[in-house]
DNA sequence: TCCAATTCTGAAATTATTCTCATTTTTGAC
DNA sequence: GTCAAAAATGAGAATAATTTCAGAATTGGA
């Protein structure tokens, strides 16, 4: 096994001691089986086959296969938003950033869908995840009531709807082709409050600023 | 066991003979397990434990858990739908019948929370019963296109998008609050292309009206 | 009431998964 | 290169869930 494309983890271990190195094997093979095979149909021997290591080497490491989504989320949440936070430092105006981050969001699903599926996994099921992967949100949502661009509160049940959106263009798109990525974007606009216009054109410049980059 | 409140398969085979109520109760107990350990969580026993038949009787009846859920499921989905649509029969205004369809949906899952969960988990599960759930939402979106009041396109990513915000309501507040129910309702209209006033208004009617019936 | 057909039962066989730990192998500091 | 510490191994014990089926119990039509 260990066919996995992406490295997260083991990129980050590189150069370490061992420990640390089977420890970033392990996290970076739950990311695919629990892609895959979702995590209650995710089997520990599935892991450590896949990891390549002893099916008794995972209790080196863990106790049950929830510490091992806690770390393997709230890594890949620190991770992605982490990313997108950064490349977005200088954008002041709410609905671009609200774009772009969901642009960037699910553009990183296109090319490694296995994240975002694994971090929504997690948000669902491990509280500290939820609270990292709703912080930056909640706060560009509160920046566009302020502007005025948003029409609408901000609550609990705002903030989840909008992380249903996402994750239902991963689910019904899993390729997330351009069409599914803007539609998705003018969709949450939409539901924060804006017109059908005003959402494709803020959309459409979005998309645009992504594609030089 | 058997504790369940609600009866929904064993009034159906109320008269019946004995099989198709044994069957009955098998289905109203799988209803709330389901719902309450989720359909991968849940062990044969459980069912049966509940049902308070021997774990042998399971097998008389279904080959495998799927097959179980794939019955639930489309008897709920047929229960729900046609008593929702029963009721609107007379409605013709297309953002009145998506107001009022999502509010009495979720007037439901405020009285029998676990219908709710478990036609949800189906729908995500068994395509026949994601068929059976879109069908109505899908002619009602189109009218509302046709009657200038939505503005947007409707495609598979819209109608899941629409059945994403009512799982978030069941999810983020399982007692079902008016309040839940009229931000629901008002941003399904935004996701449709409604302003947030105009969205606003068509609620309050339409939650108006239902205090009536 | 009777009794053949139907349904239910639950102990036990089977299959699946987790978890332990004595032993072997590898590591990396010196 | 040496060697004590660290890490990995994997067979098998423990636990858990599914599935079968011969016999017991119940049903309901006559």
């Amino acid at each position: 096994m260990n066919s996995s494309a992406h490295q997260l983890f083991r990129q980050q271990t590189i150069g370490k001691k061992k420990r640390e190195r089977t420890r970033g094997a392990l996290l970076d093979s739950a990311i695919s089986v629990f892609a895959n095979k979702g995590y209650e149909g995710t089997r520990i021997s599935d892991i450590t086959a896949h990891a390549d290591v002893a099916n008794g080497t995972f209790y080196n490491y863990y106790q049950d296969k929830d510490q091992l989504l806690h770390d393997v989320a709230l890594g890949l949440a620190v991770e992605i938003t982490g990313r997108i936070n950064e490349e977005m430092s200088d954008v002041t105006h709410a609905p671009t950033r609200v774009a772009l981050a969901t642009a960037k969001l699910l553009r990183t699903s296109r090319k490694e869908p296995e994240w975002l599926d694994v971090l929504l996994q997690g948000a669902f099921i491990v509280p500290e995840v939820q609270s990292a992967t709703i912080q930056y949100l909640r706060q560009d949502l509160e920046m566009g009531v302020d502007q005025g661009e948003f029409n609408v509160d901000i609550d609990l049940l705002l903030v989840n709807q909008f992380i249903s959106l996402i994750r239902v263009a991963a689910l019904v798109d899993p390729t997330m082709s351009d069409e599914t990525i803007e539609n998705t974007c003018e969709a949450v606009l939409r539901l924060v409050g804006m017109s059908t216009a005003n959402a494709k054109t803020q959309v459409t410049a979005a998309c645009e600023s992504l594609l030089e980059a």
